[in-house]
DNA sequence: ATAAAAAGTTGCATATAGGTTAAAAATAAT
DNA sequence: ATTATTTTTAACCTATATGCAACTTTTTAT
C-alpha cells in the first residue's frame, strides 16, 4: 500500500503543503498518516486530493503502477512480449495463469495461446475457441480487455461468428469516439484485421462498409496521419479487388508514400509489400512502391 | 457520489455477479451498498475491483467524468475553448476563477488571461508574470497541468528566462518517455513553441540543440507520423536558418508533402505558409508548397 | 406455474477511516 | 542561535467503511 508515497511525492516536489493540500478535504494529520501508508483513503477524497494538487489521475496511477512491482493489469505486459516475438516469455505467462481459477484467468490462458499459435508455437483447442465466442456473445459492453482479446482472436473464428462478434462491437463502440489514443489503436487494429480477412475471404462489400465507416473517424481527428495512412492503404486494396483498380492503386501509393516520408522502419513497407504480393501484379507492386519522384527529398 | 453506479454499469454490461466481482476483496453486501452510492470505497479495493472486472482505471475515469457535471480538471474544458478561439466561454471560465481564491485559483486566472490575449482579446501584468515565473521556479516536478501553463507562457516570458525553466522542465521530462499519448503532444507543443520563438530571436544553436533532442523520441515512436512531420518542419527551419538551405528546404517540403497527403484539414497548411513567409522567398515558398508531383494521387 | 437456486438488499455489529486537540520533532526563516 | 512553520505522532472520539447473517427479489429449472 505505497499509494499515499506516490501522493506524497507529487505534493512536496510541487512544494505544497500538507495543509494547501487537505484544506475542506481531510484534517492534516490524515493525510500525514495516509502518506506514510498508516491508513487507507477513499477514493472520492483521493480524487479531491489529487485535484488539488493538479495531478491527473492517469499521472498518479502510471507512477503508481511503475513502483508497484505487482503489476495490475498485466495487458501492456502481454502485448509487448508479443510484438517483440517473445514466445519464451508468453510461455513464462501462460504457465502463470494456468495456475490460476476462474473465468477470467481462463481467458487469458487462452489469449496467451492464441499469441503463441501466431507466433508458430502452440496451439488452442476448439473447446477454447467456443468458450471465447459465448463470453464475447454475453458481453454487452467492450472494454480495452475485450477488444485486445478479440483483435487476437480475428483469424481464428469462423467467418461468420466472428462477423456477428464484430457486429456487436460495433454497436457499442461509440464510447470510444473521442476516447484515449491508446484505446482507438486497438480499435483500429481490428478493423484492420478484420477487413484483411473479409477481404481474403472475397467479402468485398462488406469490406468496403467497414472502409467508409472508418473514414468517418478521420473528421475529428485529422491528425492522426498513421492512421490516415492505414485507412488508405485499406480503402486501396478493397477498391482495387472491386475492380477500381486505378483509384486502388493510386491510395496504395499514397500510405506507401506517406510511410516511406516519414522514416517508418523499413522493416513495416516490407511486410506491406510481402502482404500485397498475394494481390497485384509484379509490375503494380513496383510502381506502388516505387519513390522515386520523392526520393530527392531523402 | 455516483462513482459505485458506473461500476455497476461495468460488472452487469459484462454480466459478472456480485460475488465473481468482488471475491477475496470486499463482501457482497458491502459492493451491492457501494454500488448503489450508500457507502464510499477506498482506493485500493476499488483498484482490486476493477482489475478483477477487466476495466482500466483510465476507461472507469473516462466515464465517471463524463457522468458527472462537476468536471474534476478543468484543462480539456479550457483548451477546448481556446482551440475554437471561444474568448466568450474563456471569459466567462475567468469570471468563476477569480471568485476562488488560492495559489492555484490564480494560476489559473492567469492561464485564462493569457489565452485572452493571444486570442487579442485581454492583457497580462507584469506581477502576473512574476508569479508565474517564480512559481515555475519553485516546481520540480512538472505534470500535465504545469505543462499546460507553461506552454501559454512562452511567448509572454522574456527569452532567457523562458529558457532556464525549459531547462528546468527538460531535466525532469524523463518520465514522459513511454507516458501516454496526450502527455507526449503538450510536450511536443512546448517543443515547439520553444524552438520557433529560439529561431524568432536568431538563437540558433539552441534550437538546432532541441531539434536533434527531440530526434531521440522517434527511436521509439515510429508510428507518430504527425509529430514526426512537425519535427521535419522544425529542423526544416532550423537549417535554412543556419544556412543550409537546400537540406533545409528538402525538409520542410517533406512535411508539407505528408501533411497534403494526409488530408490535414487546409488550414492547416495555410497556416504553416503564412508562418514561412517571415522567412523564405516567394520562389523559395511556392516550391515548398508545390506539390504538383503527386497531385495525381489526389 | 411452482420450486429451487442464485443474485441482490437490509439490519445490525465492528473495524477502521477520518476529525479534534495537543504536543513533540523536524524544517525553514530571521 | 532563536523563532516560526511545517510535519509527525499520540490520545481519544465520531463517522463510516465493511463483514456477517437473515431477508427479499430475480432468475432458472422442471
Amino acid at each position: 500500500m505505497k499509494i499515499g508515497k506516490v501522493f506524497k511525492y507529487f505534493r512536496q516536489t510541487k512544494h505544497i503543503t500538507l495543509k494547501e493540500a487537505c484544506q475542506g478535504i481531510v484534517s492534516v494529520p490524515f493525510l500525514s498518516r495516509f502518506e506514510n501508508g498508516l491508513t487507507d483513503i477513499s477514493f472520492s477524497h483521493l480524487l479531491e486530493l489529487l485535484n488539488r494538487i493538479n495531478v491527473q489521475l492517469s499521472e498518479f496511477e502510471f507512477l503508481y503502477q511503475q513502483k508497484n512491482t505487482t503489476n495490475n493489469d498485466l495487458l501492456p505486459a502481454f502485448q509487448q512480449a508479443y510484438q517483440e516475438g517473445n514466445a519464451a516469455q508468453l510461455k513464462k505467462y501462460l504457465s502463470e495463469w494456468q495456475k490460476k481459477q476462474g473465468k477470467f484467468a481462463n481467458l487469458q490462458t487462452i489469449q496467451l495461446k492464441m499469441m503463441l499459435t501466431t507466433l508458430g508455437e502452440g496451439t488452442v483447442t476448439e473447446d477454447e475457441l467456443a468458450i471465447l465466442v459465448s463470453y464475447f456473445q454475453k458481453i454487452d459492453n467492450w472494454t480495452f480487455f475485450e477488444l485486445y482479446l478479440f483483435g487476437h482472436a480475428i483469424s481464428f473464428l469462423e467467418l461468420p461468428i466472428m462477423l456477428n462478434l464484430f457486429k456487436e462491437l460495433q454497436k457499442k463502440e461509440i464510447i470510444y469516439d473521442d476516447f484515449r489514443h491508446d484505446n482507438f489503436s486497438i480499435l483500429f487494429y481490428i478493423y484492420n484485421n478484420v477487413i484483411l480477412h473479409l477481404l481474403a475471404n472475397n467479402c468485398f462489400d462488406e469490406a468496403h462498409t467497414l472502409v467508409n465507416h472508418l473514414e468517418n473517424y478521420f473528421g475529428n481527428h485529422d491528425k492522426d496521419y498513421y492512421h490516415q495512412a492505414r485507412l488508405f492503404n485499406l480503402k486501396g486494396l478493397t477498391l482495387y479487388l472491386m475492380d477500381q483498380k486505378v483509384l486502388g492503386l493510386r491510395l496504395l501509393k499514397k500510405a506507401n508514400l506517406i510511410t516511406y516520408l516519414t522514416n517508418h522502419k523499413t522493416d513495416f513497407l516490407k511486410n506491406e509489400k510481402n502482404y500485397l504480393t498475394k494481390y497485384l501484379s509484379t509490375e503494380e507492386l513496383s510502381e506502388v512502391f516505387n519513390f522515386s519522384e520523392v526520393d530527392y527529398l531523402k
